[in-house]
DNA sequence: AAAATTCTTGAGCAACTCACTAGACAAAAT
DNA sequence: ATTTTGTCTAGTGAGTTGCTCAAGAATTTT
C-alpha cells in the first residue's frame, strides 16, 4: 500500500517548479540536484508530466522545463495518478479506472463486503488528494523551520 | 497503491470465518472454495493469520481453522497490516513503522510538504481501517442483494 | 496400531514491477 | 558546426507477488 518513487520524485519536482512558475526554466539537473533525484529517471518522470500536459520544456543551450498549468490548478491526485495509476486501493472500487474483480465471489456490487470497505477508503484518499492543491503543497516547503503542530492519535 | 491478494483473500476468508464464529471450524478447502481462492496460497495466510493470533486450528480428521477473537475486536486495519504491512503511502509517515527517507532533502519532519499531505492520508486510511471491525464487515455480507445508497461523488 | 485426513513448514518459481541506466537522436543557441 | 540541452526506446538487476510442491506432524477413525 505504497506510492512509488517515481510519485515521491515527481511531486518534489513540482515543487520546485512552483518556485519559478511564470519565471524562467529549470533544467533537469538543477531539479535532480536540489532534491536529490537521480537525472535519467528525473527524466522520464517530467517526460510523463508534459505528456500530460502539465509541464512545457525547450531543448537546447537555454532549454529546461516550466510549469504550464497555475499551481493553483493542479492537485496532488492528478499527479499521482498520472505517475502511480488510480489511486484506489482495489480495482473494483476506482471511480477512473474500474475493473470487475475475476475471482469474486459477490455476484452485485453492492453485496461485496470488500467494496463497501474499500470504497470508504478510497473516497477519503481521493478527497484528500484531489483537493491538496501544488500552491498548498508548495506553501509548507516555504516554511521551512517553522513547526506546525499535528495531532498524530 | 494498491493493496495485495493476500489482503483480499484473508478478509474474504474471514468473512466466511465471521459466520462459524463460536461454532464448527471451517476447513481450508471449504474456505477456498466458497471464496474462490487458491488452496495452497490461502493457506499461507491462515497461518499468518494464526501466528497473529486471530485463528486456531486443528489438525487431523475434525481439524479445521476457527476465529478465536470476537469480530468486534479485529478491525480490518489489523488484518491488512498482518498480512501486508504499514498502511502508510510513504514509510515516513507511518506511526507503526516510520523510517527516515534516505533522499529527502528536507531536514526536519515538518518542514517536508509531502510529509503534510501524505500524513493526512495517512490518518485518513487508518480512521477507517482501524475502526472498521469484522463485525460490521461481515454484516454487509448478510445484506446480499438488498441495495444501499452510496454518495459516491 | 495402522490408515486416513487435515494442518505445518519450507522451499521453489515464473511473471511482474520498481528504480534506475544507457545510448542514439533531435532541436535550439552560439 | 558545435555545444548544450531535451526526447525516445530499450534494457537490466533486484525485489515482490502470487502461487505450487513436497515432505512432515498431529489428530481421528478403524
Amino acid at each position: 500500500m505504497k506510492f512509488s518513487k517515481k510519485s515521491e520524485y515527481g511531486l518534489r519536482a513540482l515543487l520546485e517548479l512552483c518556485e519559478t512558475y511564470g519565471g524562467r526554466v529549470l533544467q533537469r539537473h538543477e531539479i535532480a540536484d536540489r532534491q536529490n533525484i537521480p537525472v535519467e529517471f528525473l527524466e522520464q518522470i517530467l517526460l510523463a508530466l508534459k505528456r500530460a500536459g502539465l509541464l512545457a520544456s525547450r531543448r537546447g543551450i537555454r532549454g529546461g522545463y516550466s510549469l504550464i498549468k497555475s499551481p493553483e490548478e493542479i492537485t496532488l491526485g492528478q499527479v499521482i495518478r498520472i505517475l502511480d495509476g488510480p489511486l484506489a486501493p482495489i480495482s473494483c472500487v476506482s471511480k477512473t479506472a474500474y475493473q470487475k474483480c475475476s475471482d469474486c465471489p459477490y455476484a452485485t456490487k453492492a453485496s461485496c463486503p470488500l467494496q463497501e470497505a474499500m470504497g470508504e477508503v478510497r473516497d477519503a484518499i481521493a478527497n484528500i488528494l484531489d483537493h491538496y492543491t501544488l500552491s498548498r503543497f508548495a506553501l509548507s516547503k516555504q516554511a521551512e523551520g517553522s513547526y506546525v503542530h499535528h495531532d498524530r492519535s
